[in-house]
DNA sequence: AATAATTTTGACTATATGGTCAAGTATTGT
DNA sequence: ACAATACTTGACCATATAGTCAAAATTATT
């Protein structure tokens, strides 16, 4: 059995492979999903033997998971953020930057999620129905407040949360499209702006 | 070889049998993704044995890529409409409803797409450097020439349309995140007049 | 009805891939 | 230095899967 099961990871040689293996999964991962990439690649791009992967987690799967449950925290971490107190606009525009940060640093990470989703979540389904549920309801309750007390405009803050991951992670996941349309220059500092003015302009009392 | 490729597809079987199989690849191809379909899946949805598909198809590829050359075609066809004569966040807001449409009837088009690009477009690169970023240009300068005579706000075309493209799809290629956050009610109609009324307000001039 | 053309499939091959294991090598603790 | 522990891997197995093919079944043509 996998190292990574019967004990606690504790050796100078157990954390460097640990990360070393799921750095290459990640690469590998992220641009094949699940299905489309084998043991024997991430084996390759690590620069290991397959049982030597084999050695550290119990198979392909447990890999996979290891990942997405480091993202979707990655992933939650900014809504948590979003506070009451503060400016709302200037919070929404935070939290706009803080993604776009996002999709611009870690476009792997972006993508393992997006491939995850979009195959009908089969790994995170509980996270996004329990998790993610509640913290959306959570911060929708802030904006609805900020809405009453006239401080943004009156808008559905499920479709708000929405449209801030679709257009943020659009340039992470949709990368190839957006450098086919921009023939190849960069997306992120112009979407930058882009993205707060429409936001802000919605959102203004 | 398989009749597909030695002569044109003429008798009524082959007619029949041809949509019947494309209609179940693309079930599966949407739900795994190219590497993660299996020509027997395919087989069994459409009530077929795996020499009888490979009778009508060369390979496994060639249904994928027939598929997304459909898929590129309807994806297209609702930007080729917009019109320079008309008012312009009427044409926008026609947009926005045909791209959301889109995504509520024909999901499995959309996760084709969204699958492929994600994987880095290996199959349609071609298309999204040619006729989609010619087609993007042409239309900018429609949007440019809105701005530049005052009957829209000045906002950058090419994000413009990664933002309508973003948000519409995302109703479709992760639904099942939209979904889990809404505690599975229907997304589309609320989705609509919000987007609308956000893209409305940012255009405005 | 007889013949020709088309369609279907069971049985098969070759290869890819997830995963195992026993035997070796390196590292650590004493 | 030595033993104990941790790590590594070549060789292997079982299964899944793309694709083939010759023969059988069906459909179209005369």
């Amino acid at each position: 059995m996998a190292r990574s099961q019967s004990t606690k990871k504790s050796t100078r040689i157990q954390r460097q492979k640990n990360t070393l293996i799921l750095e290459a999964a990640l690469d590998v991962f992220s641009d094949f999903g699940f299905r489309g990439s084998t043991i024997d690649m991430i084996a390759n791009r690590a620069g290991l033997s397959k049982p030597n992967i084999l050695y550290y987690f119990d198979n392909k799967e447990a890999i996979h998971t290891t990942l997405l449950a480091k993202m979707l925290e990655t992933w939650l971490e900014p809504l948590h953020e979003i506070n009451a107190e503060n400016e709302p606009i200037a919070e929404i525009c935070k939290y706009i930057d803080q993604k776009l940060n996002m999709a611009r640093d870690f476009p792997r990470e972006s993508k393992l999620f997006a491939n995850e989703v979009l195959q009908g979540a089969p790994h995170v389904l509980p996270d996004l129905q329990g998790a993610l549920k509640e913290l959306v309801a959570q911060k929708s309750m802030i904006i609805n407040a900020w809405a009453n007390a006239g401080k943004i405009a009156q808008v559905d803050p499920h479709h708000l949360f929405f449209a801030i991951w679709a257009t943020t992670q659009h340039y992470a996941d949709f990368d190839i499209q957006v450098r086919s349309v921009l023939n190849n220059r960069d997306p992120f500092e112009t979407a930058r702006p882009f993205l707060k003015t429409m936001f802000s302009t919605m959102l203004k009392p």
